[in-house]
DNA sequence: TATTTCCGCAAGTATATACTTGCATAAATT
DNA sequence: AATTTATGCAAGTATATACTTGCGGAAATA
């Protein structure tokens, strides 16, 4: 039922980034939140369910309310994940060094006559 | 089938952001890239198909040959999405002013001696 | 006390996801 | 020409996902 549930997981539904986005402003309770949405209580609710096991929010028992408050930290996973690519960017990207070489030439016609040494599997 | 296909969705799957990440150091081809995986070639080929239409890698045919080429560009939407909370970060969270409110205080036991005001839906 | 409000639990559904295996085809290699 | 290699297409499966509706209970309000 609940097998994989991590931060990246949590931030793929756009319910569940609304939600960050919400809360990062002002905590509030579930119904609350659940004004923002057309779906059903229930369904925000479960949605929330979701972030509280990604550790993106935490819940506050406050009377019979459940108050809740965005633990925005946690998004530093994907933020440093994202970033270790920019170094790339700011670099040209490595990767890039490959494009040049392939684009610039035909498809091979025959292994004699290629203009460049083919990709071979090394196994 | 393919409804909602977005970048957030994209790396939300494990492989997916492998693959994403081999890429970025390096172009491969298809069968070049299933050999970092268990699974079978099936299953990253359309892992690889999700991360083309989400625009996140480019195919390039080179002979009987399809080169993959991570396109980190566009995981921008990403990083900004992440960034934009990264101002609160620094500001020590404005929704911290609703903590330190709230949890200095016990829940109100009747309305008459709550120790503050009780957060009310405005509908 | 009666009523409203806030919320959780549970069952049910439709579609999406992440895989698999088998077969087919075009391009290189021998 | 025969074989290997790189890849696509299609069918099939198990589980996950994103919802819904209905019921019940505890807490606040009138």
């Amino acid at each position: 039922m609940e097998t994989r549930r991590d931060v990246f997981q949590a931030i793929a539904d756009p319910t569940r980034r609304k939600i960050i986005g919400l809360l990062a402003r002002q905590s509030m309770n579930l119904n609350r939140i659940s004004d923002n949405f057309e779906m059903s209580r229930q369904a925000v609710s479960l949605h929330i369910k979701i972030l509280q096991e990604c550790n993106l929010i935490t819940i506050r028992k406050y009377g019979r309310e459940r108050i809740c408050e965005a633990k925005l930290e946690n998004l530093n996973e994907v933020h440093q994940w994202t970033e270790q690519f920019g170094i790339f960017w700011s670099q040209k990207l490595k990767a890039l060094k490959h494009v040049v070489e392939y684009t610039s030439t035909e498809p091979p016609k025959t292994s004699k006559n290629r203009p460049i040494d083919p990709p071979k599997r090394n196994k």
